[in-house]
DNA sequence: TCCGGACAAAGTGTATACGAAGAACAATTC
DNA sequence: GAATTGTTCTTCGTATACACTTTGTCCGGA
């Protein structure tokens, strides 16, 4: 995995940290680097092609965002959600998601629907398609899409990566939940459309809900809490 | 105020780049350091008297908080909590501290309720001596300590982060806000202590809301949004 | 006076090297 | 076998160097 990142991180020219920021926890979500796994600067340095430096500041970053557990003179492992940390995600979830979607359904312009609606036709598409990696991408836009209609930036960055470490879940266990999501999709997204606050906010908690227990029985699967 | 600081941080043995944090979020909060202040690496590190490495570390932290915006190869200033960020946030703050709440009297040993107990009586005390900084402080810890007996990480510390913010606000409007809120504060420990979860989210609920007309009229007073 | 561009200064971004100190683990000693 | 001692691996922090951007200044020309 070391030449394949390296590569990319060459070509654009956002600052070093950031992209190793972004590598690094996309590494993490994907499973390239396992919960418990160590992390020695030097071995991300190697890694990403970069010098210690803008590693060190990626990692600082991924531990304020959970992603990393950094234990001083010792370094930085990879974080091991729990059982526990899945409950506790979700429950917050439920709060700001909801929240999302309410503001979302308040204020969304036509235009904002309009741009949920080409996804969710993209997403029925794709689904069709049986392109379970370009489902799964559409629905995190989806999700982001919503955040930012709503329109509240702590709202949204909180949000948003409490959405990575689902995604991050699910990958561990390796599930897509795909298909059967599209459908609450629809309803969350008309929900939004007719401006009804409270309507969306009992969709995205449908949505939720739905999603949360998913989650558990892909837990169930057992990639270890330890 | 470079010397100080440097003082304090000597002391301790956590990695600097935490103690630099700590040292950057409280003189932000405290009003050192003011909104649009330029924030160069050179200054920082001769400030809290490091070098540079540990600063950066902590800048990107603090950009990951929210205290500082850094725009790339231009380098770091304080941001600029504007009122529509108020909003905002006690909006994030109503979902999240009235879950707390709920959570926290849906757990809550009677330890912990003694331990409420306890900082309502010191804050009725530092009242009634007229000190407010203490005031402030025993109110920080109060809510800090619900967050925590909530016994949800996650939730604990976005709420804290965002609290720490909602005292940014009031610092930077030179209020204290101290004598009033401790009703609300005996009446959310009382529901914690009842164990009833919906109570305890209404009581939340209502210290939020008569905080965040306190921080609307304060704001008033205009430390500029720009 | 105002404009535009050359030039200098300041500051970030990145790499590298080095020393000190802590943690982990193995080897050795009693 | 338990305690002690070394050794090694790393992190943590400092210092230094340098390329590259951005910014500010100064100057000449319209």
């Amino acid at each position: 995995m070391a030449e394949d990142l390296r590569d990319k991180l060459g070509a654009q020219h956002l600052p070093l940290r950031d992209q190793v920021l972004g590598a690094l926890r996309t590494a993490i979500i994907d499973g390239d680097y396992l919960p418990g796994e160590r992390l020695t600067e030097d071995r991300l340095a190697e890694d990403f092609g970069v010098s210690r430096n803008p590693v060190r500041e990626a990692l600082r970053v991924a531990e304020a965002e959970g992603f990393v557990v950094i234990l001083p003179r010792r370094g930085a492992v990879v974080a091991s959600p729990s059982s526990g940390t899945i409950t506790d995600m979700f429950a917050v979830r439920e709060r700001l998601e909801t929240l999302a979607a309410r503001l979302a359904a308040e204020r969304a312009t036509a235009a904002d629907v309009a741009s949920l609606r080409a996804l969710l036709d993209q997403g029925r598409e794709a689904t069709h398609r049986q392109d379970l990696a370009r489902v799964a991408e559409l629905n995190s836009t989806l999700h982001l899409r919503i955040l930012q209609i709503s329109g509240n930036p702590w709202l949204s960055s909180i949000a948003k990566s409490l959405y990575l470490h689902v995604q991050w879940i699910f990958r561990l266990g390796a599930a897509e939940r795909a298909p059967h999501s599209w459908a609450e999709h629809i309803q969350l997204v008309d929900a939004i459309e007719s401006g009804d606050g409270d309507r969306a906010e009992r969709a995205a908690l449908d949505h939720l809900d739905a999603a949360s227990a998913a989650a558990y029985e892909n837990a169930e699967g057992g990639y270890g809490a330890h």
